[in-house]
DNA sequence: CATAGTTGCCAC
DNA sequence: AAACGTGGCAACTATG
């Protein structure tokens, strides 16, 4: 994968210059000097020095996570409100920014990461040294990351992704009637979701809410319960007993789906994908019920996680072998999951635009139409859009 | 000096 | 009583 140091030198310099400036307006508002890194003393300015009320507990002691700033915060205090900004900063500049351009290969001028067969229990590829699955992207700062990602000259990438994957999954492994009718006349659970929590029409369902959304929908599903719901959604933890009561009232058919997967994986010992690959879950045996809890939300996680990775492997396959048939000279060069990234040459975009669609979504057959959408664009963002 | 555990957070 | 799932990585701290 080809990135453009200059633009990541330039983005360094800036949020450098930023953190300096947030360090001393922190160690201002907090009377001291400390290690704005360590946890341990941020601890003893918080919550000893400052006297602010501890809101969650870590196994060692008082947390300092975002959910935590942020309601210190919004209770008027300077210290959290600057260093959500500083963490963010300091997050992006030494995980991406300062990292990425070491691991550029100097005869290839590329990064080139390693894709793991068998780093993940669900079927999932993972990606190490660097990690090249999870490049920010959520915020202005993180999108600006991202677009150091680009294509060579007189080429162009190519991004394609699935459509609401592992919803489409489920709607033909469960065969809930309202997930089916949904996807058969080309609907959006996300933003439908988006449109309730929001309570706007779907038409004025922004990108944001659409992403609120999604981490709702899946995070419901996989079993999240009304007291993590609430903080989520900053409501109370009634509304969001009767959120979680009205989602599985609405698609009766996927609560069916969940409790038949848990039973049958008590039973058999492993759950499956659509295409058999197994995760056998020893945890559902277990004597303590924390553990066995954990264990029924993996099994429901898992066949649809898994499936996703089937098919998009299937996908690859299929699209490798006709990239070679048909003597293209678009390389994949990236996996994410359920997107795949390509370099192309500019004159190949839309044959290879319309070859890795087509093979993307004819995967599989399933109850539901699979959609993909595509994009070209001289960086990884552009190529989104 | 190297290694392991913890915390926190990026993505899908 | 309650806990969305799957990953990888940086920084710090404790331990050897
Ligand atoms: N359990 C869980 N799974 C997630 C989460 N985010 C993403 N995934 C999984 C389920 C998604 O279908 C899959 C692909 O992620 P995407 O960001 O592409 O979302 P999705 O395809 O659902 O929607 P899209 O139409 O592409 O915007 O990864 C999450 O927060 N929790
Ligand atoms: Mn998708
Ligand atoms: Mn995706």
């Amino acid at each position: 994968m080809l990135i453009d140091r200059e633009r990541l030198a330039e983005i360094s310099r800036a949020f450098g210059k930023e953190l300096v400036e947030l360090e001393r307006a922190i160690y201002r508002a907090a009377g001291t000097d400390f290690n704005l890194n360590s946890t341990p003393q941020l601890r003893s300015v918080l919550f000893e020095k400052l006297q602010l009320p501890t809101l969650k507990k870590t196994k060692t002691g008082a947390s300092t996570d975002y959910e935590v700033l942020e309601q210190l915060a919004a209770m008027g205090h300077e210290v959290p409100k600057l260093l959500i900004e500083y963490r963010e900063l300091s997050k992006l500049k030494s995980t991406y920014v300062d990292a990425l351009p070491g691991y550029v290969n100097p005869t290839t001028g590329r990064i080139h990461t390693s894709f793991n067969q068998t780093g993940a229990a669900t079927g999932r590829l993972s990606s190490s040294d660097p990690n090249l699955q999870n490049i920010p992207v959520r915020t202005p700062r993180g999108e600006a990351i991202r677009r150091a990602f680009v294509a060579p000259p007189g080429a162009v990438l190519l991004t394609a992704d699935y459509s609401q994957i592992e919803l489409r999954l489920l709607a033909h492994l469960s065969g809930d009637p309202a997930f089916v009718e949904a996807f058969a006349q080309g609907g959006d659970i996300h933003r439908q979701t988006a449109a309730i929590i929001f309570g706007v029409p779907q038409d004025q369902v922004t990108p944001e809410m659409r992403a609120r959304a999604k981490t709702i929908n899946f995070a419901t599903i996989y079993g999240q319960g009304a007291f993590a719901l609430s903080r989520q959604l900053g409501i109370t933890l009634d509304e969001a007993k009767e959120f979680i009561r009205q989602y599985f009232a609405r698609f009766a058919g996927v609560r069916a789906w969940l409790d038949r997967t848990v039973a049958a994986a008590r039973e058999k010992g492993f759950v499956e994908t659509i295409f058999g690959r197994r995760r056998y879950i020893p945890e559902l045996r277990d004597r303590n019920f924390n553990v066995r809890a954990f264990g029924e939300r993996t099994a429901t996680n898992s066949p649809l996680q898994g499936s996703a990775a089937d098919l998009i492997k299937i996908a690859m396959i299929r699209i490798d072998r006709a990239l070679a048939e048909q003597h293209l000279g678009a390389r994949m060069v990236l996996q994410v999951h359920d997107e795949l990234v390509f370099e192309v040459p500019e004159a190949e975009q839309t044959s290879a635009s319309e070859l890795v669609k087509r093979h993307m979504e004819t995967a599989a057959e399933l109850r539901v139409p699979l959609v993909v959408s595509t994009g070209v664009g001289r960086n990884w963002v552009d190529a989104k859009g």
